[in-house]
Order: C-alpha cells, then structure tokens, then sequence
DNA sequence: GACTAGATTGTTAGCGTTAACAATGGAGCC
DNA sequence: GGCTCCATTGTTAACGCTAACAATCTAGTC
C-alpha cells in the first residue's frame, strides 16, 4: 500500500490527464514548463502527477523529439587515474546540463575495438561521443567515424577533430628546463609505450628542450605506464653512467623508478634527481616525495564537454581545434637540495 | 557522397523496407533474427540494409517493448582505483550481455544526494542499478528505493538488498593474525572514515582478531582514504609507544604512513611493519613493497553484473542476499624479516 | 487433384510523447 | 455591443518499432 499507485503499471501522461480533468497536452505542458497553463491547473495537474507517481518515458520522449540526451564515452583504461578523473569531470559537467553519460570501455588499444566502442555508442542513439584513447590507432579509428557524429577527443591525437587536453608538451618541457637548471648536463627520460600520443609529446619536447640546451640526449628506457614498467626501467638506468636527473613520464612509473633505485643503493635527490608527470594523490608522499606536473584532469573533462556541447548544437563545426589546458609543475624533494 | 546514403535522415524500418521490396516487418524479422525469413529475402535485406546505413532506432524499440537495455551505476568516487576497477568489470561483463552502463556519480556521501543520483537513472528506465557507495548514508538512502527496482549494492551495507563485495572481514582477519604471527605483542590501526561500511569491517575483523589472541586494543587513528591522511596518521603514531606493527586500512593511506615513519627515522621493517589493504597497482613497489590484502574488483564486477542480471529477469527476488568473493593476502617486504 | 500443415510474408494496432494547429473563453477597445 | 487579441486548453497526427494476428504460398499426403 505504497503512496497511491494502484495499477502496476507505469503511469503515463493520459493516466495523469484523466485524473487531472485535463487533456494530455496540459500534462506535457506542465511537466516540460511549455505554454502558458492556468496555476489553477497546474495544481491539480501537480496533483495528480504525485499521486501517480507519473515519470514521463524517455523513450517516447527521444522518439519525437530525436534527442536522447544521452552522451557517450569511451575510455581506454577508465581504472588510471588520469582517465577516471577526466571521466568524473565530464560526467558531472554533462549531468549540469541534463544530459547523462555511457561509457563503453576499451580493453586494447587497437582500431578495431575503438571502432566497435563507438559503434555501440552509436548504436544507442548518443549525442555526442567523447574518446579517451590518446592513442594512435584510436586517432585512425576516428577518422573513419562520420564526420557528422559529434566526437572529441581527450588528450593528444592530430586527427581532423576536435582535442582537448593538457599542454603536454609545455608541461615535459618545464620538467626538462627544472632539472637543466638544477645544474645537471643532461636529463634522461623513462618514457611512456611509444603507441601514446601523451608519451610522445612528452618525450619530443624532452628531447626539444635538452636540444635547445645543448646537452646531448641519452637513449629512451620505454615502459608501459605501469609500476612494475617503471622498476625495470630504474634497474636498467641503474647501471647507466653520468646518471644525474630522470624525467619520467608518468608517476607511476617514477615510483617504481624510486623503488629501483633504493634498492640499487642510489640515493634521491642526493645522487640522483627525478620527477615524474601527472601528480596523482599519491606523488606528495612517495620516497621522496616526487616533483611531478600536475595535470588538472576535472578541468579537462569540463572543457570537453563544453566542446562537445558546441558540437552537438551546431555552433561548432566538424574540424581540427585544440584546446589546451596548462600544466603546472610541482617541485617537491625528489628534486630538492642535496 | 559517402557510402550510398541520400537522405540526411537516418533510415527506418520503412525506408529499407521500400527499397528491398518487402514489408518492413521482415526487415524487422531479419534485422532481430525473429520469426522465419527466406534467404534470397533475407539477402535483398541485408542489402537495403548495407545500402541505407540502417541502424535501429533504440527508442523506438525500447518504447514498444519496454526494454531499455541499460543499466545504471552510481559511483561515490570512481576516481579511486577499487570502485573505478569495479566499475570496470560490470561494464564489461554488461557489455557482454548487451546492455550498456550509464554512470552517474556523486560528489558527497549524502544521503540526499545519492537518492538524486538513483532518481536521476531511474528517470531514464535504467533496467537496474548498481550502487558503488560503501558508505552508511547510501545503506540509509537505498532502503527507501521501490523494492521492484532491481538494484545490487557493492561493498558492505547490510540493508535488505542483494550485496556483491569482497570479504572485508575476512582480509582484515587475516593481515592482523598474520602480524600477530610475527611475534608482535599487538597490532595498531589507522582505519577508514567511520561511516564507510568498508572501514567498520576491517575495524572489526581487527578488534575481534586481537581479542582472540588477547592482544590490547591500542586506540585507532583514522584517516579518509587519501596518502594526506595517511601521513598525518602516521606522525601521530610515530610518536607512540610500543609501536611495532599497523594495519592501515587501504594502499594509498599506507603509502603515507611509510613516508611519515621515513620522515621520523622509523625503519620499515626493521623498527616497525606495516601492511595495507586493496593491493593497488603501486602496491609492490612501494618503499618497502607492502604487505597488503588483494582484492578482486574485476571478479566483484562480474558478479555484480550476474546478480543484477538475475534480479532484473525475475530469478531473484528482492532481499538480503551476499556474494562474497575471497580477499588474499599478498606478503611483501612491508612485514618481512627484520 | 484436393487437402493440410507449416513456412513465409503482410496488415494493423498501438507504445507514450511532442508538434502543429484548432477551439474556446475572457478582457480590452472603439 | 461587437470585435480583436491573447491566454488557455484541446485534437490530431506522427515518431519507428514490435506484437498479434491474417494472408498467402509451398510441399507433402492420400
């Protein structure tokens, strides 16, 4: 003996009108705010919507109008923390405007599962889809999709569309010049899979930026973004000579660096330098803790879903743009006094 | 002048229909593998099909059957690596199944505003609901949820509904005994934020397990998840007495403690052992790697998924139910010889 | 060769909503 | 007082699909 619904069936707007005295164009008028209603009306409308605890049926609502208001997201690896922040700003930039998101994640970074996501995403009537996959098969995969689908991607990609993203680029580089500055003749680098978009920027403005110093570029130790990637990676550069400063492309893998170092008996910052990129939570509190750049993924998922919103409304057209969001770098003491 | 396609319009079930010469009922039995079809007809479909680019109207369909093939997750943060791991797994597994997963997360454990998250998917005729909010308010505002709402909770909560989580009691027990093992006269805590459901229980397992083996319950300081909290803990107890062993109550607040015994000249594990809880990725090389306890999220996900997917076709009723999957203990160094 | 059963295809009627237009009523104006 | 205008409400027709039932055709049967 719930409030008041009797039949077990989902109300509707007729349900509603009849009990209401109305026809059932008064109800949608109420419900959607449209045309003028007497408040008379409107209260014994208002009555009966509660009674019934009507629910107006999106189905039937994206049939005739053609809109869901549905967005569509597809991530890559929705568990780092880098995507799932983006993910959460997106998703919370999109709800403020009524609009609500599906997320279809990709195991492997290949084309074809990229393309599969979006054409189940597509498949679901979405507005507008978003890709976080700053990869570069994902870059091939979008180009096939129809240019009149609104798509934007996350994070790098040259793609014929539209890019929101952290300056990668500037953020590598200031890392690079930091450590420069701190003295040391040159920088070597732990970079991402050389399949990323993210690892390349980040590499190349490396390389750019000891290039522009003249300090001549050690050979990349590649990794997989992983912990574990980043270990092996700091046991090979262990061995290395005239190792003074590491940039590391992310921070996962830096704490696996830091990780390899202790146990090679090299201290940091006292013999070595080292800074990752991202700032998760966690790099304040690493041994030691961890000069990284910081990335502000919730800004980035609220750009993206302004672009995409431009998209879906027309005022923006199908093409290349990027937009950039500043990276900030954060010096703590893995790159601190000796 | 892409593939074939004229109109700016997507194509119906008419449109094919007309141009393969049938009625658009058969393209419908070809297009859903209903009902019988000849296969020169079913030929001259595919083709009309191919032709115009046709693609379902999933409005439509789920308008007239009642069906919307999507389910709905509420996540509290789904930027941490369990429930974004969790997340993970029940979209994949709904994927498998042909459903999408629409998300929906929420910034504040309120009850308030977990009731608005459900309100928001239930408005779109989600089919089910996940609930990936361990946390006390959301036991409080998923009773008042209609009981014909199929709806599954991850995590602790004992309210009367179907719960899929890892056994946290269990994984808690286990860690402490294997600290007492080690000849620790008893074990401190630094639990989660009291009103998460996934810190009581670990809490728990830990008081009832030094009770056993009359240990004396030393007080717990309490953190909120995050490495900050996990330092400032770990100050606290740098300063106690008779400190030589700690459960933390999750990976990330544990990496705080490490840095603040660090910081305070306590060696781990030589002065004192520590060991953590989730078995995060960052886990094994941690300065020491640390002992901890694994949970599978991706297995926590699968099981959602099925339970869900029972509730949602009748085989379940709604109810108390509990599906627990294992927690193993991962020894590393964190505890190690000394 | 007519008859029956099953295979194959078609026809019709909604599902619940909004768009477009029509109808009604009262107020203000000359 | 009749007329115009606008506020308010109603009527009708889709939107694209599936369910239910009807019609037609084919092959096998006796």
């Amino acid at each position: 003996m719930t409030s008041g619904a009797s039949s077990d069936r989902q109300a509707s707007l007729t349900d509603v009108a009849e009990l209401a005295g109305v026809s059932h164009m008064t109800v949608s008028r109420v419900v959607n705010g449209t045309g003028p209603v007497r408040a008379e009306t409107r209260a014994k409308v208002m009555a009966a919507i509660t009674k019934l605890d009507y629910r107006p049926n999106s189905a039937a609502r994206a049939l005739v109008t053609g809109r869901t208001g549905v967005l569509g997201v597809v991530a890559l690896d929705s568990t780092l923390y880098g995507p799932a922040s983006t993910l959460y700003g997106i998703e919370n930039a999109a709800r403020e405007a009524g609009y609500s998101v599906t997320i279809s994640s990709v195991r492997a970074p290949q084309r074809s599962s990229i393309s599969d996501a979006v054409e189940i995403l597509r498949r679901q009537a979405v507005e507008g889809i978003v890709v976080i996959a700053p990869h570069l098969a994902a870059a091939e995969a979008l180009d096939a999709v129809p240019k009149d689908t609104p798509l934007v991607a996350v994070g790098g990609g040259d793609a014929a569309l539209p890019v929101v993203s952290v300056d990668q680029y500037d953020g590598a580089r200031r890392v690079t010049e930091h450590l420069l500055a701190l003295g040391h003749k040159t920088v070597w680098h732990v970079g991402g899979p050389a399949d990323w978009l993210e690892a390349r920027e980040r590499e190349r403005a490396w390389r750019d930026t000891l290039k522009r110093y003249d300090a001549k570029t050690p050979r990349v130790v590649r990794g997989d973004w992983s912990p574990r990637s980043g270990y092996e990676a700091g046991r090979e550069l262990a061995d290395a000579k005239e190792l003074t400063a590491v940039f590391v492309a992310n921070d996962q893998m830096a704490l696996g660096v830091l990780r390899a170092f202790t146990e090679a008996g090299i201290r940091v910052p006292n013999d070595v330098h080292v800074a990752g990129f991202d700032d998760v939570p966690e790099a304040a509190y690493m041994n030691p803790p961890l000069t990284t750049v910081r990335q502000d993924f919730i800004e980035v998922g609220r750009r993206t879903f302004r672009v995409l919103a431009q998209r879906i409304s027309g005022e923006l057209e199908h093409g290349r743009l990027r937009d950039l969001v500043a990276a900030e770098l954060i010096v703590r003491e893995s790159t601190g006094p000796r």
